[in-house]
DNA sequence: AAAAAAAACAACCGCAGTCGA
DNA sequence: CTCGACTGCGGTTGTTTTTTT
C-alpha cells in the first residue's frame, strides 16, 4: 500500500515563521540535507507541515537567495520571459539566479502586471543571448519519456530530476545557478531557437513601432491595457482566449478559435507537443470563418502546425485592425466596425494610453 | 496624527504526475 | 495493477507595510 500521510494537519502551527523556527529548520537542513520533508518536522521538532518546511526553505532560507531589490534589468528580463513563457514561474525563475518562482510571481502580480499593460516601458534590446541559449536548450532537450512531467503542468518528471534539482547550467559546467529550480523539458518538435528569438522580440518590435505612433495600441485587455504577446499566444484561462490572432475580415467570438493553434499552445503549456493534445483550459472550439489565403494551414487538422506558423501570423498581423469591444465579448476588426468612433472607449478614460 | 487605501510580501491550497508499497 | 503518499507547481488568500488622504 501507499505511504503514511505526510503530516497530521491538526495541531500544526500555521502562519508566519518565527526566527526560532527558521533557525531550527536551517540547522536541521545543514546537518541532514534537503529532502525527506515528511519526516523533517518531526525529526527537527517543528510543529509544521513538511510542505510548509519545504516552502520556507526554498523561498526564504536558502543561502543563495537574493531576496528583494529586484533590479530594473531583472524586471525587464521577467517581463520578456513572461511574454514568451506565460505564467511558468519556475521556468522564469530558472533564468534569474537567486530568485524564486514565488518571488517573481509576487512581483509580477503586485507590480509588473500593472505596469506592463501600459506598454510604456523603455524599449530595450531583446533577451540576452545566454538566456536565449538556455531556453532554446530547454526546448531542444529531448523528453526521455512521452509522459507528462512530474507536476501538474510542466514540473520535473523522474526521481532523478526531482531529488537532484538541476539547472541549465548543469549542462554547461556542472555549476548550478539556482539549485532549487528545476529543469523542465519543453516540446521539441516545433519551436526553434530562431522561433523563440522571434517570439521574444515581437513585443519590442511592436513597441518600437508604437514609439513612432503613440495611438497604435494593438489589442487591449479588459481594462483597456495593451495586450502583451503572451496574452494572445499563451492564454492561461478561457477568458483570455478571445485574444487570438484573427484573420482579416473576421469577427472572433469566444470559442471561435483555431483548434490546431490551441492544441499547439496546449502542448507548450503542458509539456505535450503532440498534435491533438488537450488542456484543461481548452474549451470546445468552433472554427470561425477564415480567410485561408492569409491564414494558411491553420484550418486543416492534418497540417503540421508549428510555432513558426504562429510567428508568421503574429508578424503579419495588423494590430491597428484589432481591438476588443467594451463588453469584453468580441474582438472586432475595426474596418468591420467601420469607424474609429466606435472605439473611443479605449482612450476616453484619461488618456493613459495616448490620445488619438 | 489618524484612518483608509493600496501595495508588497508571505504562506497556504489544491492539482496532477511520479513512484514506492 | 492499484492505491495513495510525495513532490513541484501555479493560483489564491491572508497579513503586514507603505502611501495617501
Amino acid at each position: 500500500m501507499g505511504r503514511a500521510p505526510c503530516c497530521q494537519k491538526v495541531g500544526l502551527k500555521r502562519g508566519r515563521w518565527t526566527a526560532e523556527e527558521d533557525q531550527i529548520l536551517i540547522k536541521y537542513i545543514q546537518d541532514h540535507g534537503e529532502g525527506s520533508w515528511r519526516s523533517l518536522p518531526k525529526n527537527a521538532g517543528l510543529m509544521r507541515c513538511g510542505k510548509s518546511c519545504r516552502l520556507r526553505w526554498i523561498n526564504y532560507l536558502r543561502k543563495d537567495l537574493k531576496r528583494g531589490n529586484i533590479s530594473p534589468q531583472e524586471e525587464d528580463l521577467i517581463i520578456k520571459l513572461h511574454a514568451a513563457l506565460g505564467n511558468r514561474w519556475s521556468l522564469i525563475a530558472s533564468q534569474l539566479p537567486g530568485r524564486t518562482d514565488n518571488e517573481i510571481k509576487n512581483r509580477w502580480n503586485s507590480h509588473l502586471s500593472r505596469s506592463i499593460t501600459s506598454w510604456r516601458r523603455p524599449v530595450n534590446d531583446t533577451l540576452p543571448q545566454q538566456i536565449l541559449d538556455n531556453l532554446a536548450k530547454l526546448m531542444a532537450k529531448p523528453n526521455p519519456s512521452t509522459k507528462k512531467k512530474g507536476s501538474k503542468k510542466n514540473g520535473p518528471a523522474n526521481k532523478e530530476t526531482r531529488d537532484k534539482p538541476v539547472t541549465l547550467e548543469d549542462d554547461n559546467n556542472d555549476k548550478p545557478q539556482t539549485p532549487d529550480v528545476h529543469k523542465e523539458s519543453l516540446p521539441t518538435n516545433s519551436c526553434s531557437q530562431q522561433s523563440l528569438q522571434s517570439i521574444l522580440s515581437l513585443e519590442d518590435r511592436y513597441e518600437a513601432e508604437e514609439g513612432e505612433m503613440d495611438m497604435d495600441l494593438g489589442p487591449v485587455d479588459d481594462y483597456g491595457g495593451v495586450l502583451s504577446l503572451s496574452d494572445m499566444v499563451t492564454p492561461s484561462d478561457p477568458s483570455t482566449m478571445m485574444h487570438q490572432p484573427l484573420s482579416p475580415n473576421e469577427i472572433l467570438s469566444p470559442g471561435a478559435l483555431y483548434p490546431e493553434f490551441m492544441n499547439e499552445l496546449a502542448g507548450l503549456s503542458t509539456g505535450h507537443a503532440e498534435m491533438g493534445s488537450t488542456s484543461s483550459w481548452l474549451p470546445n472550439c468552433s472554427t470561425s470563418t477564415m480567410d485561408n489565403t492569409t491564414q494558411p494551414s491553420l484550418s486543416s487538422p492534418s497540417s503540421p502546425f508549428t510555432i513558426d506558423h504562429l510567428l508568421n501570423i503574429s508578424s503579419d498581423w495588423n494590430w491597428e485592425d484589432c481591438v476588443q469591444t467594451p463588453n469584453d465579448q468580441d474582438l472586432i476588426m475595426n474596418h468591420e466596425v467601420g469607424s474609429f468612433d466606435n472605439l473611443s472607449w479605449l482612450w476616453d478614460d484619461g488618456g493613459e494610453f495616448g490620445a488619438v
